[in-house]
RNA sequence: GGCCCGUUGGUGAAGUGGCUUAACACACAUGCCUUUCACGCAUGCAUUCACGAGUUCGAAUCUCGUACGGGUCACCA
């Protein structure tokens, strides 16, 4: 049996979003699962929009997601270069292959000649397909025209009528009509070759065998059949899976920032709680488990899974994944994790590390990203406490002012700086001032911290020291 | 406009002709726990599978039609 190669084959635009990330674990599963190889190819044969440093960012990208890339171009193996760029002069070479056997012609039209008919067919309210003129050329003409140098593409000469028929893995079989398909370019006029014929190509020259992508190329798989059977070449097993929208239902679009990888990254969700969100975004497995590590998802995987229909990106489930990872992580793990978002906003190089350490511990169950720590700690940096009028109602209750300086005279008294005995001192307020619960606690609360709601209050008020305490009870 | 794909709750979805009075999860609501929020726990949340016909003893599941949504029709990928 063949062995399973499946590839990842982006444009080098230094940004990916989740959909194009959901495809790559998609093929990623796919040839991991089967003991198969993962390769990257990376297709730049538009050359006005390569960007800097995008592959870098691809590679980094895949490294965060955990995903090991058995051939790329930072990795070679047996079927280099991976770049499609460097890969130039082969194509020409297949497309010439395709004009001797009377499967493809060259075509001298100008893009006036071309803007001419499609304005032509617009007129006619009907789609525009290339009427095939010079692919009556004779021989002779052609040779004329090479020689005089005059610029020319490679079309594909599709078959008049007839249909071809697209085996599709989710979708199964689809009929498209050849009446509809037009004599695509192979090479352009820059002597590169179009997507759609170097990812033929190449496809076939690595080796690869499941051809996963989005379902806006199901249209154009009959061309891609119709070039594998000229070619004499084995048609790969195709996976269209559908699009990842917006969560308003729209197309995910750049201007929507949390669509893209790096973003969620940078906002403190962790690559295998995205990684574990999106493979259930239009996937699903035969049991009722949600959270998957790596290995479980290559041993549970079963493209034949895979949704026909397009799903919704929900920021919440997201959430609710990212905080049960968090959750799972040990102390140290979760330190590290969490640093670094709080740096972004307060200066905890003076502080105590221990400090820090159980600061971030006490919120390790309530955030769900990582940026949330720096809203959570927030009543331990700032000075000033400001009240809303909920609070600064509750405090204007009778017997409060009392019950605050009790408890200010139990704290002057402990010399001792604990959480025990910080709890003794609350104890005593109790007792002296003769309130319990909530008149007990959320008076002192809301003076120590300037806010209703946190975690415990001991732990508060321990973390937040002795001196900042009385600082706020004096306020 | 032609062609292609799709349509189960607010969201992700299970379901492949009778074990479905449609799983499970997120969200939401309520209750319990708790000094509060969160966590955790419990309960509730689609008389119905876009709509209409047909096939069948029986349909979310099969067929046809309609509607709606999306995609595609580049020397972009």
């Amino acid at each position: 049996m063949k062995t399973v190669r499946t590839r990842f084959a982006p444009s080098p635009t230094g940004y990916m979003h989740i959909g194009n990330l959901r495809t790559a674990i998609f093929e990623y599963l796919i040839a991991k699962k089967n003991n198969g190889q993962f390769i990257l190819r990376i297709e730049d044969t538009d050359q006005s929009r390569k960007v800097e440093g995008a592959i870098d960012f691809i590679y980094k990208t895949l490294e965060l997601c955990n995903f090991k890339i058995d051939e790329g171009p930072q990795n070679e193996g047996k079927y280099g270069p991976y770049i499609q760029s460097k890969r130039k002069d082969i194509y020409l070479k297949y497309a010439l292959e395709l004009v001797n056997s009377g499967k493809a012609y060259y075509c001298f039209c100008t893009e006036d000649d071309l803007n001419k008919m499609r304005k032509e067919a617009e007129e006619k309210k009907q789609a525009f397909l290339y009427d095939g003129r010079c692919s009556k050329l004779t021989q002779k003409e052609i040779e004329e025209k090479l020689k005089r140098g005059e610029k020319y593409v490679i079309r594909q000469k599709m078959p008049k009528d007839g249909f071809t028929i697209v085996n599709d893995l989710v979708h199964g079989e689809v009929k498209i009509d050849n009446k509809v398909l037009d004599d695509q370019i192979l090479i352009k006029s820059d002597g590169y070759p179009t997507y759609n014929f170097a990812n033929v190509v190449d496809d076939h020259l690595m080796n690869i065998t499941h051809v996963i992508r989005g379902h806006e190329y199901l249209d154009q798989t009959a061309k891609y059949n119709l070039l594998y059977e000229s070619f004499g070449w084995e048609i790969p097993t195709y996976i269209h899976v559908a699009m990842v929208l917006g969560s308003d239902g729209t197309k995910l679009s750049k201007r929507n920032g949390d669509a893209s990888f790096m973003d969620l990254y940078n906002e403190g969700y962790l690559p295998e709680a995205i990684v574990n969100y999106l493979v259930l975004l239009g996937w699903s497995p035969k049991t009722n488990q949600e959270i998957f590590s790596m290995d479980e998802l290559i041993k549970e995987f079963d493209p034949k899974r895979i949704n026909k229909s397009s799903s919704q990106y929900d920021v919440k489930k997201l959430n609710w994944i990212n905080s049960h990872y968090i959750k799972q992580m040990n102390d140290e793990k979760y330190y590290e994790f969490v640093i670094p978002f709080l740096e972004k906003k307060y200066d905890i190089s003076k502080r105590d590390i221990n400090f820090i350490r159980n600061l971030v511990k006490l919120y390790k169950n309530s955030i769900s990203k990582g940026i949330d720590i720096i809203d959570e700690v927030e009543l331990f940096f700032k000075d000033e406490i400001d009240l809303n009028s909920e609070e600064k109602e509750f405090m204007n209750q009778d017997g409060i002012d009392n019950t605050i300086s009790i408890f200010k005279k139990y704290i002057e008294n402990i010399n001792d700086w604990s959480v025990e005995n910080i709890n003794t001192a609350i104890k005593n307020t109790k007792n002296e001032a003769n309130v319990s619960g909530k008149m007990l606690y959320m008076p002192i609360r809301i003076k120590v911290s300037g806010q209703m709601h946190g975690p415990e209050l001991d732990e508060t008020i321990y973390l937040l020291g002795k001196d900042k305490i009385l600082e706020r009870l004096n306020s």
